[in-house]
DNA sequence: ATATAAATCTTATATTTTGAGATTTTAATC
DNA sequence: GATTAAAATCTCAAAATATAAGATTTATAT
């Protein structure tokens, strides 16, 4: 066969999965109950796990996620293979529109484009990778607040606001609820010089195989070119390249959950 | 002795620590020379680590940082147990200075209070762990982007820029300039009613064994209170603490890089 | 004080990991 | 096209380590 791999690495990986929300914290008894284990091959990998970072001790035989895993999802972040997956991708619906395209990954700062394809015309919008969108007014910002759970959608709201010295109007917050109520039924967000008067947006969501909104994917320009025609033309093109993408993706990167 | 660690584990986040920004991806032919393994070992590990998602494949033998670190960071800064640690230091000062207290981490949307004792003033400045400070104006934003590498303080002044839909003045930024390099040569952050107009701080960097800050620490109340003496005090309680957090946090947890 | 559960340590053996060597793949050169 | 060299990948027996049974220590409740 082929190579075969290294279980005890298989293991202390399956140690960290038992750690989320529900369960920060774990000691060598829970794990070695969860996955079927010795007390004491429980205890080793704990201890294991430790001296490397990946966990740290919070009190006698309590262990919780560590600062090794921080770093490294962090650096994980900033080098990850999307922005050359999708780009050739993304240069050829560029083409077909004559509009820019990009690629949004979802960050507290708001949308943040990690990959884009420019129109090449004369005239047109330029937002480079790294930029993140505002979540009000554009239309990868409401299209990610229309995918995303309740709790999630209002802790960031209001984070927002108060970032920006204004707390929101409740008769605000009712015409956004309305407003991402009909993004989730079309299945796209449109934004129409909402954000910036002349500019405009089709924004579809790509999902991974389980059906979460793990991308955006968008065509964005001048307003005055966005027409019925041309919006319906756009949105249309872009559910089956996010498609595309989201299968392939995944198939190629595994489950890949951008937020 | 104590409980014998687990050798495959250890290498295996050797093998993760080769990765950097001037390492986004590796060969078993790398992974063997610079940690002296067999190839077939080196192999043998690059693909465990691909099939629990630390890694991902980039083309054939080459690999780089995967989603799943992505996801466990994510979940570990969540998590960390720098609260627990610094309560009780904060408490004690808090009682001490009459005054509020925090911790602050960096996160992109700023200074982000991770601890805080309250002063059980009845007038008295309220603010909730997980809430983003303005970079501009707070003393805790002025101190991280007085000792944060130059390249990261334009991107990130851009962004703030962006998010807040207003384009710097070049004389304010040379205002910035010069006071974040007072700051620099002083060691403490002041703000005099800057942000709010009614709210003082004294802010004070938290620095690892290798002298970079990890934390803000500091002391924040009523305009009307902080005159010359008490910020003077205050100053000097806060770099004592801040050196005593330092040294203990990072003998306990170990290196810990707050961004 | 006693009892119980869990954390931690010890150590012989069972199991897995390792690495030498074989095979396959790829890229460069002629 | 053929040849060469380097690296990726696979195979399998020997070496090394991981495992887990059992002992010891610790903490908590009664």
């Amino acid at each position: 066969m082929s190579t075969p791999l290294n279980g005890s690495l298989i293991k202390a990986f399956e140690i960290l999965a038992l750690f989320d929300e529900d369960r920060p914290e774990a000691s060598a008894a829970t794990v070695a109950r969860q996955l079927d284990l010795n007390a004491s091959t429980a205890h080793r990998f704990l201890l294991t796990l430790e001296h490397v970072g990946a966990l740290t001790s919070v009190r006698r035989g309590v262990f919780g996620l560590g600062p090794r895993l921080e770093q490294l999802g962090r650096l994980a972040e900033r080098m990850n293979p999307l922005p050359a997956f999708v780009k050739p991708l993304l240069d050829d619906l560029s083409r077909e529109m004559a509009e820019s395209v990009m690629v949004c990954r979802l960050s507290r700062l708001g949308p943040v484009c990690v990959a884009v394809a420019e129109s090449g015309r004369p005239v047109s919008v330029v937002v480079k990778t790294g930029t993140a969108l505002p979540f009000r007014h554009t239309a990868q910002g409401k299209l990610w607040l229309a995918f995303m759970p309740e709790e999630e959608r209002s802790a960031l709201l209001q984070q927002t606001a108060i970032l920006n010295g204004q707390a929101p109007e409740s008769s605000d917050m009712e015409k956004l609820a309305r407003e991402l109520n009909e993004i989730r039924e079309r299945g796209y967000a449109l934004n129409l010089g909402d954000n910036e008067p002349d500019i405009a947006a089709v924004a579809v969501p790509v999902r991974s195989g389980t059906g979460e909104m793990i991308m955006s994917l968008s065509v964005f320009g001048m307003l005055s070119r966005f027409d019925k025609t041309f919006t319906d033309r756009a949105r249309r093109r872009l559910l089956e390249v996010s498609d595309e993408i989201g299968g392939n993706f995944v198939s190629k990167y595994g489950k890949y959950n951008a937020r």
